[in-house]
Formats: C-alpha cells, structure tokens, sequence
DNA sequence: TCAGGTACTAACAAAAAAGTAAGTATGCGT
DNA sequence: ACGCATACTTACTTTTTTGTTAGTACCTGA
C-alpha cells in the first residue's frame, strides 16, 4: 500500500508536480499500460479479449491497470447487463491524445532496438 | 537485485522486445532520468552541479541512474584528472535524439496537469 | 443440482526500486 | 598531521510494484 509520507511518495510527488514527463509517465508508464492502451487504439474491448491479446498479464494486473487508466481518465468501462457478464473498455478522448505520443516514444524505442539486432520483432507497436 | 529468471524479468524481457513503448520507457523512465536528461539537454553538467540541481535526489540514487544512461549510450562521463576531482557528464548523440521525444511527453503531461489546476508551476521541463 | 462462462476480488508472497547513513581516495593548503 | 573538496561506494532498510492462488456472483443449459 501507498505511504503518503515516505520519502518515496514526497519525491514522486513533487516531481510529478515539476515535470511534465513524470507526470505523463505515472499515468502511462508501468508493466502492462502501453500494450493495453495500443490495443484499445484500433476500437473498444472486452476483458477477456485484452487478457488473452496481452501474453503474460495475470488477471490481477490486467484489472489493476484498467482500474488506474479508468481513474486517471483514459478509458471507460461500459457494462452491459448481460449474463454472463459483458464488459467493454474504450480509449476516451483523452486517452486519444496520447495516441501521438505514445507513437513518438514507439518510434524512439523501436529505432534503438533496430540500431543493435539486425533482427525486426515488433508486434506490439501502432507502426510495423 | 535482478533475478533473470522471475516472471517479473521474463514479462519485462518479452515486452522490451515486442513494445516499442516499453523498451524506450526502460531506458529513460525511472524516479531521476527525465529531469537528468532535461538538464543535460542544455550543456554538460559536473555530478555536484547535477546533484544540487535536481533537489531530493540522493547521491547513490543519481549515481545510479547516471550509470544507466551511460550503460544505455545517452550519456557520456568525462573524466579530468584533476585533484579534487571533476566529472562531467554530457549527452551522446544518442541521447539528443531523445530530446523531440521527451519534449512530446512532457507537453502531453504538462496539458494534462493544466486540465486540472489552474496554476502552472512547470520548473522542469524543456518548454515553460 | 451442477458445471460453464464472464468479470472480477482478496489475501498473501516475491521481486524490484528507492532511500539512509556512513565510509573511501586523492592531493592541496595550513 | 589535519581538514577540505569532489566524486563516488557499500551495506542495509523501507517502500512500491508485480505475481500467485484461490475464491465470488450471476444466470443458463444439461
């Protein structure tokens, strides 16, 4: 659980407050937040299919990073009343706009990788 | 330390390689990185001038992360043997190029923040 | 009545990241 | 002989993140 007054917590807090890339990054960065937001850019999905599209996420961590992308804004959880139960997540508009960024880092990465293997393995980016 | 063979370093092996996202986030994410690189982006900087610059960083946790970089190839540390000594660090090539990257970060997290509060205290970042 | 499908939740454990405090090396000036 | 300045190291603790396992609730069809 979060400590509000550990050194930890103060530091990130203010940093977050100072520089706009922290901030970006506390709200996109962690392990499984680029890959779900890449998959939600081509259309809205279900649960079940980002826990299967996403090798390795366990069930915990994939509801984890949901919850906190819901909270910070970017997607939206549409329920329908259904049995078994059906739920939709969807990039909201502003989770759109980080579209280009995420495109921009995308790129920077994929370039660096490229310069060491010779090797092209993505599979996971919005660009081939 | 780094166990190679956890499902936390497989999971994090497998992403760097598939995203994009992921890999450029291991190289400059972490708690200092950005606000490191932000002020290397305008000249060399000594490791005293860094560490009065950056406030709340610790010595080992500077040192750290200057490490990185330089293991990453975005920073380079010039050595003067001299006494006392003088370190200098500076970017590579490398490291400029992540610059338009970190700048679009850094605007996407900056209007977010401005969303929410009125006041503007952005310190850090490249732009004002 | 009982398994099946969906979307979770809770309790706990392991791993990784970050922080704290104290020490090291070197030559210079006093 | 001693403290100063610089740029680190080292050993250790705390905090945070990630992963594991076993549930829960609901209705449906067999």
């Amino acid at each position: 659980m979060r400590k509000i007054n550990s050194t930890n917590a103060l530091n990130e807090a203010q940093l977050i407050r100072n520089c706009g890339v922290v901030h970006a990054l506390s709200i996109i960065g962690g392990r499984w937040k680029p890959t779900i937001l890449f998959n939600l850019l081509y259309g809205k999905m279900r649960y079940n299919e980002l826990l299967k599209s996403i090798p390795g996420v366990s069930e915990r961590m994939l509801i984890a990073q949901l919850r906190e992308l819901e909270q910070h804004g970017l997607i939206r959880r549409i329920v329908y009343p259904e049995v078994p139960p059906k739920v939709e997540y969807e990039l909201t508009t502003l989770g759109k706009s980080a579209g280009p960024m995420l495109q921009g880092i995308s790129d920077w990465g994929n370039k660096l990788r490229n310069k060491k293997t010779a090797t092209t393995k993505n599979t996971a980016g919005i660009s081939a």
